[in-house]
DNA sequence: TTGTATGCGTTATCAT
DNA sequence: ATGATAACGCATACAA
């Protein structure tokens, strides 16, 4: 069942056909009535490789991601569905993991399939490294591509991320201004993100008076070779050596809320009281927060806004406006819960 | 950039340059090597949408879910996407939500877009009512259906799935058998495994003297036009009305993690010990078992083994086997942590 | 408003 | 082993 069937059966042009369904307005009201019926009756659909072999799109994103099952990134891609399912655009998905080199396969793949634009997923595709990154900005030469939390600066790549430096700074001051004096950052990335947030907490320790902050900073790597994430009851280990090694903190903020939940579990062990003891927060704003004890206070850093953002603006683009900015920023929001005792 | 392209610039006809791309073997060493080496030196990539056209297909499966963001659906997607990308095929994700008319619109657009099979992940698209199936037994006259969690009887309607009647009735089993007198069954879902699982517990109760099991059970249903997701603390505070109707339960079996986890913090709060006072298991052996205090016992519903061989069913019958089951059960596995204390 | 004719880039059939 | 050409199904420029 094709155009040309239809043509026949209802005595019309394929041409009036394909004005029909593309809903042409010029097509007096009779045959366009008369063909509807005819297509819908025979259950019609049109060739979308025909019809991409033309128009050269199928109204396909090709989303990247390092891992869609991580709780952040499986948040993201559904928001990002419902964004760009109700402009009707489809998205192909891919799981790069980690490796540099997968991720510059996978985006040559996506390339070949002609999707109509790349939406990147996480900070892990933002690198240091301007060598590394060749392969974005090679892509963008084709098709606009979009970091969801990441930046990299590069003619038609844009970004919609959330500012975590701020983010960061806000919840270390408020810590140390409800009184704590030795906080210790737990951090499990060094990715464009991870490095923001870091510098915040820095930042911030060191106008309050932190002194010697190597020692009040703990990185536990994610994505080992070992395992491919991290459990809480090896956070909780890791947090108990830091802790016999030296005493005296009164407080830890996370760069992830599961860090934070191994925290929990370690203060709980230590027979710790939080937040008397040890006051605690995580980032992200997960679901986590609300399954551990106490719950735990996050920062909410407005994932569902930035994927909503993200495709809009790409829609923009798609329109042709020269105006769509290269970075959107949107501001976080620290959700107290148990784990603090904040003024 | 196209075949006709290289065909000139290589000096050969575009049907031995489309012969050297899809490697026939009927091309001289030296024809080949000279095509391959212009399409490298010109970084020529066919055009998918010709040859979608010509082959009718574009090597991509069609993935509809409920909701992505969902731990256990993220994670079945993941594994799908990881096998299929190991056969080289591509996915386009649908999110449908929970509404029958949403999941029918989704169905028929995918087919539109000519993808080569549909995966249906997780049990909601199992209807009992045949009715509210004929759109999938409907698609699977034009491709194959994949299940994985549910079941369909149907031709070309393929079925992967767990025994959760046998995991959720040895659950109970041993529950009892570890001493335990009063369980209450607690599920949010009353879908196709929702079901098995109900009748799991249900036949393991009756065996060993549980009466009136109606005051056994209750139900706390998720996806309600208030929530997308249920939060612990609002089961928390089901529970809490539960246990104070009617004492005397010694042990809380759920259809879901994140119930059990709620019924921690009831007891938590209440004051309960656990295990002593009130024995606890999950279900899904998702990774919020390691992230509540005491660490929860759950059922491993081997995710990972059912998408895997969901993939490798689908590839036996684009080969044309005919050998390949309409429905594969897997064993569940109960991973048992601090909630319980069985013998 | 409608129809005709052509291009889109492959793959496959049939010759040679 | 290689080449010429039809077919795939649609959209559209141009003609009427």
């Amino acid at each position: 069942m094709n155009i040309y069937d239809i043509s026949k059966m209802t005595g019309v042009s394929t041409a009036t056909v394909s004005r029909v369904i593309n809903g042409s307005s010029n097509v007096s009201a009779k045959t366009r009535e008369k063909v509807l019926s005819v297509i819908k009756e025979q259950g019609y659909t049109p060739n979308v490789f025909a019809r991409g072999l033309g128009l050269n799109t199928m109204k396909t994103i090709g989303i990247m991601c390092t891992d869609s099952s991580d709780r952040y990134i499986a948040h993201a891609v559904y928001f990002l569905e419902e964004s760009l399912r109700k402009q009707n655009y489809d998205m192909i998905l891919c799981c790069t993991g980690y490796e540099h080199k997968e991720k510059e396969k996978q985006m040559s793949m996506l390339l070949s399939k002609r999707v109509d634009a790349v939406i990147l997923v996480g900070s892990s595709y933002a690198e240091e490294n301007d060598e590394l990154n060749s392969y974005i900005t090679d892509a963008a030469k084709t098709v606009p591509v979009m970091m969801v939390n990441g930046v990299i600066n590069s003619p038609n790549v844009y970004s919609v991320v959330c500012d975590d430096y701020l983010a960061m700074y806000d919840c270390t001051r408020q810590m140390l201004l409800s009184g704590r004096k030795c906080p210790l950052y737990i951090y499990n990335s060094l990715s464009y993100s991870g490095k923001k947030k870091m510098k915040g907490f820095m930042d911030a320790a060191g106008e309050l008076g932190v002194t010697d902050l190597e020692s009040n900073m703990l990185y536990i790597p994610s994505h080992s070779t070992l395992s491919r994430r991290l459990s809480p009851s090896y956070i909780r280990s890791m947090i108990g050596e830091v802790f016999k090694k030296r005493s005296g903190y009164d407080s830890v903020i996370c760069s992830e809320d599961v860090l934070a939940v191994g925290v929990l579990k370690y203060a709980s062990s230590a027979g710790l009281s939080v937040p008397k003891d040890l006051a605690v927060t995580g980032y992200n704003d997960s679901d986590l927060c609300e399954c551990c004890e106490p719950e735990l206070t996050s920062v909410d850093n407005r994932l569902q806004a930035i994927c909503e953002k993200c495709v809009s603006s790409l829609m923009e683009i798609f329109e042709g406006s020269k105006a769509v900015p290269k970075q959107t920023v949107f501001s976080c929001e620290l959700i107290q819960r148990s784990t603090t005792d904040f003024h």
